[in-house]
Formats: structure tokens, sequence, C-alpha cells
DNA sequence: ATTGTTTGTTCCATAAATAGAGCATATAGA
DNA sequence: TCTATATGCTCTATTTATGGAACAAACAAT
């Protein structure tokens, strides 16, 4: 290591991290499934299963995300067509939206 | 591109990381926030900020939930504060159950 | 229509993640 | 208690992500 590299992570955000790498643990033990079955299915090395369970922040969101569907959890509560339908709508809302965004306004001119 | 990188990611998990990608776009448009903005608001680079909002896979989850929540989206429908009343319950949970998973049973001996 | 800004994209150098193996320990189940 | 095995950890090689700059195109606001 030559360099800190400085990562800042929220409170929050690191809390939310942990909290699901802790949900796909319990929901691989509740099924009673090594890590090294779960790393396999989801195509990924035990370690970096580890890595996950443990709240990681560095872990890739695909691998995340893999797993932890592999593990049976469901994603902003949606199930699959549910999911699909509403980043469907939220997709035609974007298009809706500017897509360029000016900087919000100016504090007040404090120059005089 | 020269080499495939066979990654897998089942559907539902790609449908997941776009449709947070396009909450936190969604988010900072209404904000009127430019991408310059947030990215270093987040600490990170307007091209990483970019791949997030598309719904890269590859994207650290880190990276993204911390955006995520600069962009002011609440992650697990909880607050940081009832988050981190269930991430400590999840905890006690997992201590509970058995820390070392033995296979689950087999499928019936077909062996005879 | 004009214009300054934002976005989308590419390329490259560097930092970081990941796979894989190996080993000690903990542990579930007999 | 005994033991096969799951877990937790460390190390290295390789793959991949990330930052930063640069550029054209799109765009919002005038």
């Amino acid at each position: 290591m030559s360099k800190p590299t400085t990562r800042t992570t929220s409170r929050y955000a690191a809390e939310a991290i942990t909290y699901l790498g802790r949900l796909i643990r319990e929901a691989r033990l509740v099924r009673k499934e090594t890590a090294e079955q779960l790393a396999e299915r989801a195509g990924i090395s035990r370690g970096l299963l580890q890595r996950i369970e443990r709240g990681d922040p560095g872990c890739s969101i695909g691998a995340v995300f893999e797993v932890a569907v592999l593990a049976g959890i469901r994603l902003f509560d949606l199930d699959r067509e549910r999911l699909a339908a509403n980043n469907e709508n939220l997709a035609r809302t974007l298009t809706l939206l500017p897509r360029a965004a000016r900087p919000a306004k100016r504090e007040v001119k404090d120059d005089f």
C-alpha cells in the first residue's frame, strides 16, 4: 500500500450494506446452505461471499445483489414482475424530466 | 472488449440495479443537481456516477449506496434510526443460528 | 438562434477487487 | 469425546474498477 485512498462512506450507507450482508447470511444459514454452495451458485468465490456477508463496501453491487437474490431475498420489497413494471414506469418518468440539470438557483447575491 | 467475461447476473438482480440507478438519477434531476455536484458530494468521479445511474453491476456497493443516500433515497424503506435498530436485532438473531451449516440433507437415497 | 453548461463517451494510468490456494480454528453431528 | 467439514483468515496473481482528462453532442436558458 502506497496511498491511503480515503474512501468515504456515510454511517447510513455502511449500515445498509451491513444489513444486507446479514440478511444474506441469515437466509443462507436458515436454508442450511454452506458458503461454498451459495458462492458456487452465484458464480463467485467463497472469499467474496464472506466479504459480502460481512458488509464490505468494496464488493460489486452485481455480486451482492446476485447473491441476495439466490438467497431468496426480495429486492425493494418487489417480486421480479413488479420490479420490472416499476422500472418501466420510472424510465418513462425520467423521459419527462429535464435531462440536463442547471445548478440550483444561487444563494442570494452577496457580492456588492 | 476481447474477453466475454462470463459474469453471471440474473435478470432480477440486474433489474434491481438498474432500478436503483434510475431512482438516483430521478432524485438528482428533481433536485436540479448536476452530475458533477452529486459526484463531488459523494467523493467519486462523474464517470462513476454515470455508470451507477446507468445500472452498471460492476460498481462497488459502497459507492452506489453512498450516492443513493446523498440523493435522498431511503434504503430498505427505513430511516437511519430504524435501520440501525433492525440491524442490531438481525445481529442478535444470527447469534442464535448455527454458525456452520451442514449441507442440507441429501435427496432420498436413490442408490439401491 | 445563440451560448455557456451539462452530459455522454472514450482513453489511459493507477488503485482496488476478485479468484484461488492454503492453513488454523471452530463446530455440528455422531 | 471424536472427526469430518465449514468457516475465517492471509497471501499472491490477475482481472477489473476507478479517476482524470479530453472531446463532441445535447441541452436549458436567454
